[in-house]
DNA sequence: GATTTCAATGTGATTTTATAACATTACACT
DNA sequence: AGTGTAATGTTATAAAATCACATTGAAATC
């Protein structure tokens, strides 16, 4: 349903550029971001678990110095390392991407599968979409496979126009 | 003075990852430039006119202060305004590409075909390799059409080893 | 040829993003 | 409890990017 009427600004977030339902959204990917913990030998601290829930309440990108104010307001520490070493611990566990082209985080949805984060990002908006690229993750390591590269890690982000803002430009 | 656009060892210098003909491939990227510029109605300026020199020159990414402290001894602007200006025209005529993951900006080696740029960065030695990845190009854009999202730009970027540094590193 | 106009450049100051360095605290293991 | 290591707190600074505004320069119009 596609209509000019679809409403991003308003008090609907967008998860990818989608309606969802954002309470159950957030209490599984914490629940899933405990298990992993868990799973891994990994300490899930009160900074990192905050840090997480803050990325996931405004379920958008998010800039490191916008969580630094959350978390300071949290009661935790104030200073640039205290919001970046959280940071790190998420993206490094696959609890959180970062958006290079924007310098800024995103929680992950898709905390469960294993996957290559792929994201298209809305200039207008700023809404940010995550996409399961297996395919995009295949043609990247087909090409780097050629030439003996080896991957570790990869950015993959379109920029552009969501469909809502497109519908607003164009009725 | 390790920065991440860190200088490489040897006197090789990888264009991919590959030798080639620096002077031959630096005079013809600065005559297609050129080309560009007047089928365009651009105004190749010296300071931008410079800055590609500078980027072809090095033939790898450079930050923009790099490429600051370079045109300043040519006797341009020292502030950084100047590098930015002319890397936002390189960039926007597709002269040179802008690597997220590293704030740094490179000559593309490609400027004849139209193309979707794609990078392989080697975290060893800072080398970077400009794929030409239609394939890639076409992933992304099958998945932007799947949720009628308007594509503009893409940022598609490999992070890894490179084959000579993975030689190195087991003989 | 003078004038208008707008793009491009020069410069100083500031904002935003990120890390270095080091002291302190909390936890895990004996 | 004692020890080693990971995590946190804090100060300071580095690195990347932009803002704001004055000035120059080129080319379009009169």
């Amino acid at each position: 349903m596609t209509s000019k009427a679809a409403e991003i600004n308003e008090d609907s977030l967008p998860l990818g550029f989608a309606q969802h339902n954002h309470g159950t959204c957030m209490s599984e990917a914490l629940s899933a971001a405990d298990a992993i913990c868990v799973a891994r030998g990994l300490r899930f601290t009160p900074v990192r678990r905050k840090a997480l829930e803050i990325l996931l309440q405004d379920h958008r990108a998010m800039g490191a110095y916008a969580i630094l104010d959350r978390l300071r307001e949290e009661g935790f520490g104030s200073q640039p390392p205290v919001a970046y070493r959280a940071l790190d611990f998420l993206v490094a566990n696959g609890l959180a991407h970062k958006i290079e082209r924007l310098d800024a985080f995103i929680a992950c949805v898709h905390t469960h599968h294993s996957h290559t984060p792929a994201f298209m990002i809305c200039r207008s908006c700023d809404a940010v979409a995550e996409a399961l690229s297996t395919t995009a993750r295949g043609v990247l390591h087909e090409a780097a496979h050629a030439t003996d590269f080896r991957i570790e890690r990869t950015v993959i982000e379109a920029e552009g126009i969501c469909p809502a803002c497109t519908d607003k430009a164009s009725p």
